[in-house]
DNA sequence: GTGGTCTAGACCACC
DNA sequence: GTGGTCTAGACCACG
């Protein structure tokens, strides 16, 4: 299930790359599953149509998934190696982490954090 | 010293607003201190006076700096405590972690970026 | 209807502001309603961008409307019970009160004045 | 004793200008008192001597003090009457009233606020 | 078409 | 000199 917030600052058609490839990551999705078509996604998320067709269209150039026409949009077999999206995501901590510790964070603060966040998994 | 990058994502208004808050916190600038005056700055970044303004402005919102009309924009005596902005930051991080995870990024990786950002330092 | 005096003392953008939270109050914009674009509320008042859009995000900052980038601005669920808006305005009545108190003003002339504006609506 | 408030809205020359003839009201300075001088008050104040200078010399505009060149200024002997000034503060108030209406401050809030105020006194 | 950011001017009140 | 408000443009990302 993929869920939106709309009041954040990420683009929507973002959110939903990321949660497409955070299910394939968890094994919702295996290579070669077929992924919702965009037009019931759309409806389900209550979203434009060109909004889910960005997201799957800029995870296919990512090569996440690839498109057979009027079948649908599969997973890719190399998906679980698509290494752009996870720089991106490295670079966004980057930042986040370079403002708080403006702020005065300290790094103590941040391992605890990142324990935390990996018990929960 | 301020310094901007234009061709980043993150707008220039949000640039100044944390780099003022680091020197706050560095102590470049201590309470009741002066900031230079939104046009001086505005000249020295080569940006519009607004975008200086709406930083400060912001940044008036948060505490950390106060205003009086014709005189200039001073340093908040609580500025180097302020904890909203601290957790505002921290939450930041924990957003962005957490979708480094479900790219994929492993614990390691988030060690290894920190240690590198404190080294920096 | 949105009404300005534009030789009124108070800034614009301020007059926007507390036309929007009456008619929130009023109910004519209930929660998850859709206010008019910036850029048609604008065109409707003879004003520029920029004040509706000031006025709308300092709004956004109180709490009484949310914004989605590329859909609208639309009033909060919690916009009616805000509490904090409520507590500024009866604040800054008795601060113009205490001043009109040492200008020599009786305590009869605030009732009947009060009396009058309860009258009128 | 006058008090500045340096982050409020109303500027300094007004709160000295209320600040004044509130402490003519309770009789503080009686009518041909001398005030302080100029240069005394705003060294007092922390403040410009030309915002002192524009408070005393609307005072005079409006008939509260009267000055005799070379001596100082004097309390005016109408002082107490002074319709202008209790106008403009009685507007304020209605202005604030009417803003705090919208908010939903109800009859009742606004007849005890005033009393409070009274009671205080 | 929507809001978000930014520029380059302007005028005003205050200090 | 300072900040506060406002205008009339512009370009961009998003839906």
């Amino acid at each position: 299930m993929i869920l939106l917030d709309f009041s954040a600052k990420t683009p929507i058609y973002e959110q939903i790359k990321e949660q497409v490839v955070f299910l394939v990551h968890k094994g919702v999705y295996a290579p070669d599953d077929k992924l919702p078509s965009i037009r019931t996604l759309a409806a389900e998320l209550g979203v434009n149509v060109n909004t889910v067709k960005r997201a799957f269209s800029e995870l296919e150039d990512g090569g996440v998934v690839y498109t057979q026409a009027g079948k649908g949009v599969f997973v890719s077999k190399g998906a679980i190696l698509n290494e752009e999206l996870k720089e991106k995501a490295l670079s966004d901590v980057k930042v986040s982490v370079c403002s708080a510790i403006s702020m005065g964070v300290k790094k103590d603060e941040f391992l605890i954090l990142i324990e935390e966040l990996f018990d929960n998994i």
